[in-house]
DNA sequence: CTACAACTTCAAGTTCACTTGAAGTCAAGA
DNA sequence: TCTTGACTTCAAGTGAACTTGAAGTTGTAG
C-alpha cells in the first residue's frame, strides 16, 4: 500500500494540513505512525476526504458526515455496496435541498412580477411565524419551512 | 403610522428579540425611540426582517444582506422598482445555486451506477486540487468550483 | 400605587470549522 | 554533519451569528 505524509495528502485533497489534523481529531479521517511518530495516510483517505468537502458543500455539519461516514471502511476502498446506501441517501437531501431554493426562487419570481408590495399574497414578506429555535450559537442552515401565509 | 415593540417585531417575523437588537447593531434595521428609550419599529421593517431571513436562506451572509439592503428604503415600503432591482440579483444568485447543487446531485447518480470506485472517472473522488482558501476562519460556504477531471 | 412583564445596555459566552503560533522533533539532500 | 523544510502537540485565536446574564428602567394592568 502507497502511504501519504499530510503534505501530499492536503495538497492533492485541497485542503490545509491544520484541517487534516482537525479532522482525524474529530474521527472522520484516520493514520498511521511511523517510528518518528509522523502521520502516514493510506491512499483511500483521499477519496474520504473528497467526500468530506462534497458532503459540506451540501450543507452537512462534520458531526453528520461523522455519522454517514462511520458505515464506511476507513483503510479499504469502498465496496459499490458501502457507497450506493451512502449515496442514495446523499441523493435524497440534495434533491430536498434543490427543491427548497427552487420553491424560493418562484416565489422571488412571482414577487417581481405580481405586484407583491400589497403584502397580500406575498410569501416572502409573509413569512410564518415564530420558527422555532432551540439552543444557542449560530444556525448556518435555517431549515425554516414557508407555511400557508398567515392572513395579515 | 403603526409602530412595533421590539417583542411584537420578534413574535410576528419569528425572530428573537436579541436578534433583532443585533441586526439594528449591525445597521440591517433601524427604529425610534419612546420617550423612555424603547424602540419602536415601523411596520415596513416586517417586511426587511423577512427579507433578511430570506436571504440568509440562499446562503447571503449578514454583511452581504446589509449591502444589499442599503438600497432599499428603511421606513418606507419599497417601490415595486426598488424591489425588482433586488429580487433580480438574488434570483441569479439562487439560479446559480440551484446549478451547483444539481451539479453535484448529476455526480452523486452517476456514481451510484458507474462503478466508479475504480476512481478514474469519478468527479468526487477526484476533485481539483488546490481550493484557493485565503483568511481565516470558517468557511460555510466552500465555493471550490470543481474542475475538469485531473489525470490520477 | 404597586406589581410585573417587557424593555434597556453591555460584556461575555457559544458553536462551528478551522487557523495560528510556540516550541520542539524528524527526514532528506549537500 | 548540517541545514532546512516538513512534521509534532497543544493552547489560544478567529469570524459569523447570535444568545445569555447581570443590573437596571419602563410601561401597563389591576
Amino acid at each position: 500500500m502507497e502511504w501519504l505524509t499530510i503534505g501530499e495528502l492536503a495538497e492533492r485533497a485541497g485542503v490545509a494540513t491544520s484541517a487534516l489534523r482537525f479532522y482525524e481529531d474529530r474521527g472522520l479521517i484516520a493514520s498511521e505512525r511511523t517510528p518518528g511518530n509522523q502521520r502516514r495516510y493510506p491512499r483511500a483517505t483521499l477519496r474520504r476526504v473528497a467526500l468530506i468537502r462534497a458532503a459540506q458543500e451540501m450543507g452537512l455539519s462534520l458531526g453528520e458526515v461523522a455519522v454517514a461516514l462511520e458505515t464506511l471502511p476507513h483503510e479499504r476502498t469502498p465496496t459499490k455496496r458501502d457507497w450506493e446506501r451512502l449515496s442514495r441517501s446523499w441523493r435524497a437531501r440534495l434533491d430536498n435541498q434543490i427543491a427548497e431554493l427552487q420553491a424560493l426562487r418562484d416565489e422571488l419570481s412571482d414577487c417581481i412580477g405580481c405586484g407583491c408590495l400589497s403584502l397580500k399574497s406575498c410569501a416572502i414578506f409573509n413569512p410564518s411565524d415564530a420558527i422555532s429555535n432551540k439552543g444557542s450559537g449560530p444556525r448556518y442552515l435555517l431549515g425554516d419551512e414557508r407555511m400557508p401565509i398567515p392572513a395579515d
